[in-house]
DNA sequence: AGTAGCATTGCAAGCGTATGCATAAGTCCG
DNA sequence: CGGACTTATGCATACGCTTGCAATGCTACT
């Protein structure tokens, strides 16, 4: 059987019995059109199945109406929540996304070579960022980009994070408060600005008072067995802290888990445990985990709506935008 | 500023000194092209930034490259996974995923209609599927369509599942061979074929023997504090099954926490549990869940090399494969 | 009726690439 | 060196759409 070509304007033109241009118009929202022929031609359009060739459009137009996503951390508790949020606020604002997974450095940048090879629109990074050339390719090439919790300094690009200094004074002062001594910190990714934040500001914060001190500090540390694994390895170092700061939420519980049940440690009177990120297991009765909650929908939308706003405008000036993450005290960290 | 424009091919070829078809053969595979041109060409290319320009070559080629992923569950507890597998297994088959959200009826045959107009080359739907109508325009317009953990009836598409009678096969034996008699289902989406195909195998599988039988089923649960409050629920209306078989952990992990914490039911002595998915809370040794591993990989690889292969075989005959999932038996059931 | 003014339509020239066909340039052999 | 091939290149057109411009039709007003 012969493959049968897709309609094209120029038929629904023909059975319209009008010109190519006015099935394009009808097909343009606000074009000059009368009401009689646009009924006429979408009429004809539907007999035929047709819909408009949006790859032709972006040729003629010379703007695609794709906006890349650059995926980094598919491992975050809310990767699903947050590409959902990304791809729904996206096609909501008529673009569509291409979503693209990438670790390292070099698969970023080839990545980012695609996007261009397919002429998106923008450019929306989740928790990497590209290399300084290709963001100044990007520019050259004026396709604006969002990080998304990340951010790179040197990179002109739109930076989207919560407000990781507030976070860290946040939790400094819950622990002063409560008379907390040894602090450890306990992070995945040393080198998340994001995590940085949070515990320069921490460490900031808790100085200003006399014999709180951060004793420890361990990266790399990504999970629940990873977390179990830490309180122990601590523990048998005879490393006591009475506060431990994660930055993620399942490590936190899987410190918490060591504590509880293998190393009888009493939660929160001689250790607070606080996570990131208010994974819905963190709220469950049986670990009621003091964490941050993280405004990942305000952030996902803030980046998609700064995104757009700079395609549509054609601006390349960089935003930073800081968005509120709020403390949550639960059982692990002492009563006042 | 004026914007740049981006180079072309003609740029290119201007700079080489050779024909804009040169240029174009110099970036296609296998065309007919002397070495020392294509040099020269991608010599010049380098320094005009130059990439060639994908939606053009859509035009010209009458395909895109372009798969959509239609993702209609993004509360799967693996919906992150399977997506970065997706995104990740069509990239490398040179293909690009235009992801678009969709749940309601209405917004996939919306979504469809999207993927037609940017001429995506595909379709892969998870866990849902256009509407008969959508999928026969589909046909017509020669773009296979790959269901992902769901089965449609009438719809002209490929189809990958698990081998969910299997499963339920599997669930029964287990279950009759340690005496359990009465039966609870715990599902979420009544509609889901993997479901029901499940929980009727394993009907029929109970049904074989004396005594062993399903007294209860509730659908429409989602979720760990569903679960919990389906178990108190169940005790309180003096229903009270020594089997529980639920279709997500999260549920199951609900189910079992208000055993523990709330009701004081001994696991699995009086109630084994069994859940769907073994997501890796499952495994934590606080929970020790059995469960049901699906083998979302290969599940997510099969969908993908099924798709690319019709479109590159310009084949539209549905094929149905059906992977084999793995019963996990872990504390909630009794030993043998 | 005549005409200015506006809304509608058609014409045709792009947008950037691929590719069939014709031509030019090599290559090999006798 | 010439002819028969093979290989490279260029020319021109097609892909389906948008849009500036010109032409047409219509409305309203004098």
């Amino acid at each position: 059987m012969t493959v049968k070509r897709r309609s094209n304007s120029q038929d629904v033109a023909d059975l319209a019995s009008v010109s190519q241009a006015s099935v394009s118009r009808a097909f343009t929202p606000g074009a000059s059109i009368s009401a009689k022929t646009k009924a006429k031609i979408l009429n004809a359009a539907a007999k035929l199945d047709y819909q408009p060739n949006i790859i032709a459009r972006s040729l003629s137009k010379n703007q695609s109406g794709l906006v890349g996503i650059l995926f980094a951390n598919w491992d975050h508790p809310k990767a699903a929540e947050i590409l959902k949020g990304l791809c729904e606020a996206i096609t909501e604002k008529g673009f569509k996304p291409v979503v693209q997974s990438a670790n390292t450095l070099e698969s970023v940048d080839r990545a980012f070579t695609d996007f261009l090879s397919y002429q998106v629109d923008g450019v929306i990074v989740f928790s990497t960022s590209p290399s300084a050339n290709m963001s100044a390719l990007c520019i050259r090439s004026n396709i604006p980009i969002v990080l998304l919790n990340h951010t790179a300094p040197g990179i002109n690009a739109s930076i989207i994070t919560i407000d990781s200094t507030k976070v860290g004074r946040d939790i400094g002062n819950a622990l002063l408060e409560r008379a907390y001594k040894r602090i450890a910190i306990v992070s995945s990714d040393p080198n998340s600005q994001v995590v940085s934040g949070i515990s320069d500001s921490l460490a900031e914060t808790v100085n200003q008072s006399q014999g709180t001190r951060i004793i420890s500090e361990r990266t790399g540390i990504h999970g629940y067995e990873a977390g179990l694994q830490t309180i122990i390895d601590l523990w048998r170092e005879d490393i006591k802290p009475d506060v431990i700061v994660c930055t993620s939420d399942y490590t936190a519980l899987g410190i918490l888990s060591g504590c509880r049940h293998t190393l009888n440690i009493n939660v929160p009177q001689d250790l607070c445990i606080i996570g990131l990120g208010d994974i819905p297991a963190a709220g469950w009765t049986d670990h009621d985990l003091s964490t941050v909650k993280i405004p990942h929908n305000e952030l996902v939308r803030t980046s998609v709506t700064t995104l757009i706003s700079k395609i549509e405008t054609q601006s390349m000036d960089p935003e930073s935008i800081k968005l509120d993450a709020k403390l949550i005290l639960r059982g692990t960290i002492k009563s006042l």
